[in-house]
Formats: structure tokens, C-alpha cells, sequence
DNA sequence: TGCAAAAAATAGTATTACTATTATTTTCTA
DNA sequence: TAGAAAATAATAGTAATACTATTTTTTGCA
């Protein structure tokens, strides 16, 4: 089965869509790599446009900032984590297993064949572990929530609490272990990389491993 | 006991000591007010320097960038913690209420009366939730690391993983937990006044308290 | 072929994150 | 208490950022 994968993302996101036209594509596809490269701080819309041979302007019928270009990659990625979610649980499987296959995904370390994509996951995923939390921690946060632009991180949270529910209906914390899973997910790989002394990760490698075991020992102790 | 609390914060933060003067005091604190009020995207020095009545240069006598100041701020938050967890934990104290004083520093709902502090704990508790990750997410984070920028939150994370191995001294992942618990309490607080429907927090209300009971129902769980 | 939309080229603005220079005031010391 | 040194204030300036605006050129398609 070939297929490009692609999700239907808020209007909110965009000035135009750019899965509609080609340098659009480019445009995220190259925002993801320069981010990766640079970090979002350091990121402008002018050396993105440089970098893909086009000029400010060009990017700004695109998107109207670079915060919002930022949601959009990691809206497009939440999606994509769901997206797994649904091809890897197949129905039927014991709610534990879900939680399982769960983990793997959001800490990376589910090794399927992949799935032909326009972006570089690699750099994707680093660039979620180091930029994801500035989504949303800014003043206009609750402007951009009323704009849907959370959306599919909520969906995602719901989904992983679903599951929490199953192996144990009466656990009252589901949304917020669902959330904190994620968040951990990556402020440990990160913590494992960069700040090993908060972690006990003694290998010095093997990040993705490390936090896959902590995170299945820390969300099974804490539903049952 | 009347004293004013202050710390020795490592000489990398600064250039010229703010504790040593009037001004770099008064800076120390408006900029706390200053980033509550803005967010540190919009906190400029120059909005600092006119709140003060003084000049960008005088404020660039004491730090070298926004950046550093925001680590200085954290610092002196981390170290105020761990002063705190030396302060409400008498010698003898079992280990798991040890534990639960912890959390109770960590999420802020510790009730003492206050020291006489010379920064608004309020504000400062704000900025801690919504900025801190922004202090070491960020491309130079080994560079800064190196010169022992995150001291205090590693020895805070370091005291609390003593605590836990106290209570099991075979959990595998004492720091991590540790880790997780400071960065838990602060994004579920987020979550809950800003993105409610990434916890079960559904009183829309006391979201502290909120977090004190999740965050022992998951140490607790994990450790046991 | 003709028209509209998209993109490119170009220019411009207010603000940011600094650095530099000089003048004035405060503090410390001999 | 004078004189030096340090701190602060005042002022100016710079390169880069995060945009907006305008005009020209290219392209797609009816």
C-alpha cells in the first residue's frame, strides 16, 4: 500500500494552505530542517527563504509568524502520532498492550517500515522534544486555544487516556497521566541528552530505551 | 528570626553582581514583574530600563542578555526551594512525609508564613511555570550548562531523588522521577488553567491543589 | 490569447538586542 | 577633604528581526 500521508490541519494555521502548491511544501519541509539546524530562536523567515530560494514575502502569504508556523509542524505531527496509533493497535489487542505500543510511539522507539513522508521524522522528532513546550507557553495562549490550534494534541490525550481507562476505569487522573506522559517523553530524552545528572540514565546513549522503560515502569505503577 | 534570604549564585550569570547594589537589586525585581506582566518574548531591557528610570547600558552592566537574567531569576527560585525543603522538613521527619513536603514546595502549596523575601513569590511563581523550560531549551544548552548554570536545579532534583531512594532504595529511577515531578507540577498548572482538557482538573479552580494530589498519587504509585 | 493568481523583487518600518562614547555623579581612599 | 576610580546616565549608533507594502514578472488555465 503506497500512500503520502497527509492531515487536514486547521485553517487557523495558515494564510494559504500549503499542501496546495509545491513551494509550500517546501517551505515546511525546509522550516523543519533549518529549525532542527538552528533552533527556533535562532530561526527567521529569512533565512528560511533564502535557504529554498524565495523571499520573505512568499512565506508570509503562507504564514502570517514563525510561532505559527511552528504549530503548524507539530500539529501535523500530533496527527501523525495518531495516525500510528491507529495503524499500530490493532483492534482487539489488551488495553496494556495498547498503553505499551502507545509508549513506544511517543518516545520513537516503534521500529515499523516507514511510511513514505515529506519531512525528515528525524529532525522532526528533535525538533518536538526542544521546541514543542513553546507552542504553547506564551502570553496569547489562550487566543491561539480558541483558534482550535491545540486540537490534535488534545485529540492525541484523549485517545491515550481512552486506553488508560480501560486497564483501570476508576483511575481519576487519565487526562492528566496521558499529558504527562507525553511531556515526559520528551523533557527526559532531552534531560538525557543534555542535563544527565536529572535522569539515571547512565549510559549516556540509548535515550529513546531509557525513557520507553521509565515511562512504562512510572504510567503502569501509577494506573494500578 | 528576622533575616533576609539571599544566595550565592554563581558569578557565570552575571557580570557585575546584582545583589552588590541598589539598582541591580531593583532590577532583579522589576524584571521578575516586568516578565510575569509581558512574558519573556516581549520582556525587553529596554521596557525594564524605563519601568527603573535608568538605561539599557546600566542594565548590560549586570547581564549579559535577557536570557541570562531569566537563568539568574531561576536560579535564585531553585536555590530558594531547596532552601525551603531544608527549612519545612525537620531532622527525623519519616520519608514518606518528607516526600509529600516536597510536593508541597514544588506545587506551592505550602502555607508557612512567608520569609521576608524581597521578590514578588507570586509572579515568580508564574514565571517559573510558563519560562523555565525556556531556560535550557535552547541550542546552547551544553555551553551554558558548562558553566554551572543549572547547579541549583540539579542539586534540588538531586536532594529530592535521595528522598525517594529513602523510601525504596531499589527504584531504578529516582532522578528521573524527581525530574518529572518539578517539570509535572509546573506544565499540569499550565494545562489546567490554560488547556483544562489536558487534565481531570474539571473545577476549574484550585489548580494547585489539583496537582498536589496527582503529583502524590504518581510519586507514590512509582516508587512503590 | 488574455486574465487572474502566485511569486519574485524591491523597498521600507518599528523594534530588538546589543555596543560604544562621553559626561556626570557617587563612592572610596589617602 | 581632594582626587581618583567606579558607577551611572545620556546619547548615539548598528545589524538583525519581524514584519508590511508596492510593483513587476511569471504561470496556469479558460
Amino acid at each position: 500500500m503506497e500512500f503520502l500521508l497527509k492531515f487536514k490541519l486547521n485553517q487557523h494555521l495558515y494564510v494559504k494552505d500549503p499542501e496546495s502548491s509545491d513551494i509550500g511544501k517546501t517551505i515546511v519541509k525546509n522550516a523543519i530542517d533549518l529549525i532542527y539546524e538552528l533552533g527556533f530562536e535562532q530561526f527567521t523567515f529569512k533565512k528560511l527563504s533564502a535557504k529554498i530560494h524565495t523571499t520573505e514575502a512568499t512565506i508570509y502569504r503562507y504564514f502570517i509568524s514563525k510561532h505559527r508556523l511552528l504549530i503548524y509542524i507539530l500539529n501535523w505531527y500530533w496527527s501523525y502520532l495518531e495516525f500510528l496509533s491507529e495503524m499500530l493497535i490493532p483492534s482487539g489487542t489488551a488495553s496494556c498492550d495498547k498503553l505499551k505500543i502507545i509508549i513506544t510511539i511517543i518516545t520513537h522507539c516503534q521500529k515499523e517500515e516507514r511510511q513514505p513522508i515529506d519531512y525528515n521524522l528525524d529532525h522532526l522528532h528533535s525538533i518536538v522534544i526542544s521546541e514543542s513546550s513553546k507552542s504553547y507557553l506564551v502570553k496569547e495562549v489562550d487566543t491561539i486555544n480558541k483558534e482550535m490550534a491545540f486540537t490534535p494534541l488534545k485529540s492525541l490525550c484523549r485517545r491515550i487516556s481512552i486506553i488508560i481507562l480501560e486497564i483501570n476505569p476508576l483511575y481519576p487522573y487519565a487526562r492528566s497521566l496521558a499529558s504527562t506522559l507525553l511531556e515526559t517523553a520528551h523533557d527526559q530524552q532531552f534531560f538525557s541528552e543534555h542535563l544527565p545528572s536529572l535522569t539515571n540514565n547512565t549510559s549516556h546513549q540509548q535515550h529513546k530505551k531509557y525513557v520507553l522503560n521509565y515511562l512504562n515502569q512510572l504510567a503502569f505503577s501509577a494506573i494500578k
